[in-house]
DNA sequence: GGATATTTGTTGTCATACTAACAATATGTA
DNA sequence: TACATATTGTTAGTATGACAACAAATATCC
């Protein structure tokens, strides 16, 4: 193994990852709606799978709950999320998408389909196999 | 390929790249030493090839501009590196290291590669060189 | 039943990413 | 030379990421 591979693969990383997520905000931004993908991947999950309190949707999409609430606010005040009251627990919220937020969600999917296909030319089934493969094994060689 | 594949390739891109840097962090963290990963990499970068002005490091490192004078401004403030006078060019600083920030480099630089094992446990060098293959191709597709 | 611990969501602070705008300086060209 | 354009670094604004501390509510344990 080269010496310097630390540096090698984590420079990759950072840099493939964020080219992935401005990529996708250039879209957006060009189509002049106002939404950062991170926003996107929430409603995109709420989407599927309503009726999740915070710490739920933070562990599913790999948010903290600091940076959840946040963007949570941030989505509610766009009118795209609302919190609704635990019916049992007074301590949670469960998130759900509003009306609008369900609209935002059918626009914008085939469009990240389109973004998600740029991204992959030249690549192959087995290629994505091999990358979650190895993402899967680095995060889990670095999980506590 | 599948019809989500986008969702979960970007996803796993994200929380890999987060929890690398949030690993190397830890370790930093853990001896009391007060430097932050993106840091580490300018003075890294700084150690190998001196005399760059900004531009070219923020280049080199896939900064922005804003983004590295921030972190320089950090690392003159802790005294780890200083900003020159460019000999010919009045609007440039060339950026260096000092004597306290070589001793980091040396101090870390083998840190950071027991790191790097750490990551790459149960992979092998041909993981790596198909990580890279594939990652470089992702950024070639989206470049402008 | 009541003290203690845990969970949930929030706020604060700092660092980074990105964009836009700007001043100072260099460069190119009429 | 003089004017237009480009480059370099900086600042401001907004969003996100990580961490620490906190209040309110719930769960646990004796």
């Amino acid at each position: 193994m080269a010496k310097e591979l630390f540096s090698t693969y984590s420079y990759l990383l950072d840099r493939t990852a964020r080219k992935v997520k401005q990529y996708a905000q250039r879209r957006f931004n060009n189509e002049q709606y106002d939404i950062t993908v991170d926003q996107w991947i929430i409603i995109k999950h709420l989407n599927q799978s309503n009726d999740l309190n915070q710490t739920q949707l933070a562990e599913i999409t790999g948010k903290d709950t600091p940076t959840l609430t946040r963007i949570i606010d941030l989505l509610c005040k766009k009118g795209l999320t609302e919190r609704r009251i635990h019916p049992t627990d007074r301590r949670c919220f469960t998130v759900h998408l509003t009306e609008q937020g369900q609209q935002t969600v059918l626009k914008w999917t085939p469009k990240m389909a389109e973004i998600r296909m740029k991204a992959w030319e030249n690549l192959t089934e087995d290629d994505y196999i091999n990358l979650k493969r190895i993402l899967d094994t680095i995060y889990n060689n670095l999980d506590d």
